[in-house]
DNA sequence: TCATAATGCTACAGACAGTAACACACGAAA
DNA sequence: TTTCGTGTGTTACTGTCTGTAGCATTATGA
């Protein structure tokens, strides 16, 4: 039956080493596809049994093939790369953290806010999530910086 | 057997007026759940009917019980609240979208962005989900304005 | 060739969302 | 009081995910 395809999914084809980066939205992560991405970010490249050893850390223990499919499936969605080497796959996050963080925000935003950024931001200050004059400091530091358009070059301190 | 509780669910009990506020986070509410609530928000009260309607409007035909359940499961996740009126439910939004929305916001921070808010603003400069200029601005409007401790009650323009 | 290590494929159970049927209750009309 | 219509309560089925894992397969080095 040929399955694939859910929605607009990715063909793990070797032929087209472009995995399109996932259009999915994070809130479709289950919680422990999460922890093995947040792990990815962290470490930047790891291969499955490290993966498997740092869930063990968490008081997460898994069989190895559990953590082979999380991973294979966080492929699949985008969410990561892989390399061979040495038989072995690293794998790699597929996109910086914020840039997925920030497109989550952007559904967050579409639904619930109707895409206006002024809104959310009020939203987030009334939950207490982000303060206020924390918010005009960030975003004046945010204004002044490059914004990367290259890696963070500097911006100052930190 | 008194089917209730799945989580820390609401008895629809008219004793109890005050129904928690969702703690729950929209990521976990489907796609017709979403739509729904959408609806609440924008027309802030809906019977059931009524909502039936809007949703036959946008082209998605369902059958009344479908509704219901849709809406009282809004209502045990907490997102939405009713009052009888004369043998009929009247939904509303138990919290504004904005709040809503923050605390999805939040949610989304703590996963990818080690709940730092810089990242996370970066994150969407750098997704373009959100200009620099216009962060900027929108920043310091928030900042200067009551950010609406009480109901906004006016900062001036607008 | 054989053991080892890593991957590929398949599966299964539980949760949840979409969808809906059907039974029940109550106020109004006859 | 009986009936009817409208609205609610209860229950359920199906599909899709995610967590979890077993087992087959393959390449590599001794």
């Amino acid at each position: 039956m040929m399955s694939n395809v859910t929605a607009g999914h990715i063909e793990l084809d070797p032929d087209n080493p472009q995995l399109e980066p996932a259009d999915h939205d994070p809130s479709e992560l289950g919680e422990l596809e999460r922890s093995v991405l947040q792990l990815l970010w962290q470490h930047g490249t790891l291969t499955a049994e490290r993966v498997r050893e740092e869930l063990d850390r968490q008081d997460r223990p898994l069989k190895d093939s559990t953590v082979r499919t999380v991973l294979r499936r966080l492929e699949e969605k985008g969410y990561l790369t892989h390399i061979l080497e040495n038989r072995t796959f690293v794998y790699s996050p597929a996109e910086p953290a914020q840039k997925v963080a920030g497109r989550a925000v952007k559904r967050i935003l579409d639904w619930f806010c109707d895409g206006s950024v002024e809104q959310l931001l009020v939203g987030m200050v009334d939950s207490s999530v982000l303060d206020r004059d924390e918010l005009q400091r960030l975003a004046e530091r945010i204004a002044n910086s490059r914004t990367h358009l290259g890696p963070e070059k500097e911006k100052g301190g930190n």
